[in-house]
DNA sequence: AATGAATGAGTCTTCATTCAT
DNA sequence: GATGAATGAAGACTCATTCAT
């Protein structure tokens, strides 16, 4: 029996392939990278890629599951702790950002890439994932007294995912004006205003930083 | 000397070159659309493609340009009108709406194209552009008393625009729950939140279509 | 010794081997079917074929091989019979009208395949197999006075069964009009007449179906 | 205008190419053979192919259908000349053998194609194209009491048609015994004879050589 | 003997761009 | 200015065969 060995080779080699996409795309972009300059930056034979990946653009699914991996934790590691929900709201948002910090080339490249039906799928479905914790976040704070939504639970959190992973690569990506950690705290805040919370409590969670000239 | 008739003309021909681009893009993507496609299409010989255009990149400019113009004048339409600040804000928003609505397609494919650096300049230039307006609407608002900002106008601006722009955009790209019309007045009421604006007068401007369940 | 056993086993490899090729040759053709798809099917792995076989060509000079056997075994059932020598030809033709429609799919694969020249010898070798005892058949029926050849025993052998194999291949293939038992019908007919057969023995031996328009 | 040179520079290229394609498949057969080598034979850029012809097995097209146009017309000129039925027959089958001979190797390799749908119906097209005027032939002589047929005209036309392509293309290609010459005269008289002209009439229009053992 | 992961040469085809006319 | 034939580099992917286990 050689299986005691080939498992764990096998997932070694599919890392290293990754490894070598992340990079190169990171560099190059979906289009401007060449399968062969993949797998010459792994380290194995141009044929050995087709074993681990059904072709090219399958590797944008594993990127992309990955990434949506990573972003729910963050998520979940926030929402889980014992705090009042506009407090677990505002470390959320702050997972969330770091998150996007994390993910933004692959990111850039996922949008670049001509999305296929099932990288669609992926990324859909991501989504729904995201939004049902932050969604149950939200109705926990409007019962517990917190957040005075005016739309449904789950259509505020996909309101603020969108603000939150779209915004915030913009801000990293095109260096708008005030990015970085300013942002955060705008955004946090605006939020905060938005879901109805009041401004001395906002103040207290979110200091604001940039004066309001 | 003919180039009295040449200018008129080279100006048909490179709308018509674009307007082929535009179509071909919208089915077929970037990447997807070769130029000898276009050419067939605007019914001109390859070669003289290059004769407007640099390259197949260069032509991404012009369109972006397009969209950012249409953009802009959906903007100045509703700042211009006479009335309060928060109802022309509520006005610019539903122009802004339509107009990713009718260049949806077009942004997807923007969003696909690798984009040069030259490409970038003109987004974020884009970006500035709209952000300018909106944000002395804010300032103005604030001053009226209609809006209580806790952000520098052009911040919340920028913020206003993500919103806008990305969030709607994947509404309509991805079908999430609740897009189309209700994402619009949920998205305009949460915005109007955000800046302050009281309950009465954010039922009065824009009512709410959803039920809070 | 293990040996005891791993002769009917390597037998029954090589025949699943074959069999799989043939199924897979005969939906696919020779350059459409990969050794990948072969050994899938039969059961093995990628590497045990080539205990079996030197190689994928290798795989035809047994088809063939077996083909041309089959073919052997026709012709000498009929000729082995106890009859006139031009009753034995007329069934000699039926069997062989037989065979072809068996072996027509993977004809037509052979035909298609490169021919190597041991494919080719394999090819060459089986036409002489058979012209053998067909050649002999011939002569029996002169030396009965039965067949009135204008040329050796062997030369007719050769043209009978070029027109009975190639013929009837096409003609099952290419649905030439008046395919199958009319044409077998026809052509035996022909052959008759070719071998200086008296046109009452002829309608005895093989009644006319098509009536001469 | 620039297309007065235009035309004729098309058709030599075109030319070129089929020339070097010819050459490349009778050396290395149909899969044995790269585009590459193709255009590098004919002195043309590799991407020049694809202006003159859809895909590489597009050519088989082209040459089957040269092929088909010369035998039409080895049959024709024998056809149309002024003489007993018997007589022109005996020349058609002498012109079909010439033009088998001459044709042989693209012959080999045009079996060896897979056969897209095409292609065979291209084939298909000239047995029928063939068939014609050699039926037409063949009633004739049969008006003129010169053939005794027992199938309609069509049918044997299409039988002696398969015996003379296929077998003769065999004899050359694999060096059946009294092959050439000897081999057009045995089958020629074969066929006189399966269509019913006399002995002596056999003798006079196509005197035998070989010397029934 | 059997396995099956790994190899890498080789294939067809596309297409942005150039340039002689 | 306009043309469109020609270019040739580059790309994704396949697959017969090998070889360490």
């Amino acid at each position: 029996m050689t299986d005691g060995q080939s498992d764990p080779r096998r997932r070694a080699r599919k890392t290293a392939l990754l490894d070598a996409a992340r990079r190169r795309f990171a560099q190059d972009g979906f289009a401007g990278t060449s399968v062969a300059s993949i797998v010459r930056e792994a380290g194995v034979a141009q044929g050995t890629f087709y074993l681990y990946f059904e072709n090219k653009a399958h590797l944008l699914v594993h990127l992309r599951a990955e990434i949506l991996r990573d972003f729910s934790a963050a998520l979940d590691r926030a929402i889980a702790r014992d705090a009042p929900a506009d407090a677990r709201l505002v470390q959320a948002l702050e997972n969330l950002y770091a998150a996007v910090r994390r993910h933004r080339k692959m990111l850039r490249v996922i949008r670049q890439a001509t999305s296929g039906d099932e990288i669609d799928r992926v990324w859909v479905e991501g989504r729904r994932v995201l939004a049902g914790p932050l969604g149950r976040l939200l109705a926990e704070g409007r019962a517990e007294g917190r957040f005075d939504l005016d739309a449904p639970p789950s259509f505020s959190a996909h309101l603020l995912l969108s603000l939150f992973d779209d915004l915030l690569f913009d801000a990293l990506e095109y260096r708008v004006p005030a990015g970085g950690r300013a942002t955060l705290r705008g955004a946090t805040r605006f939020v905060l205003r938005g879901l109805g919370v009041a401004r001395p409590r906002i103040d207290d969670l979110c200091p604001s930083t940039a004066r309001a000239a």
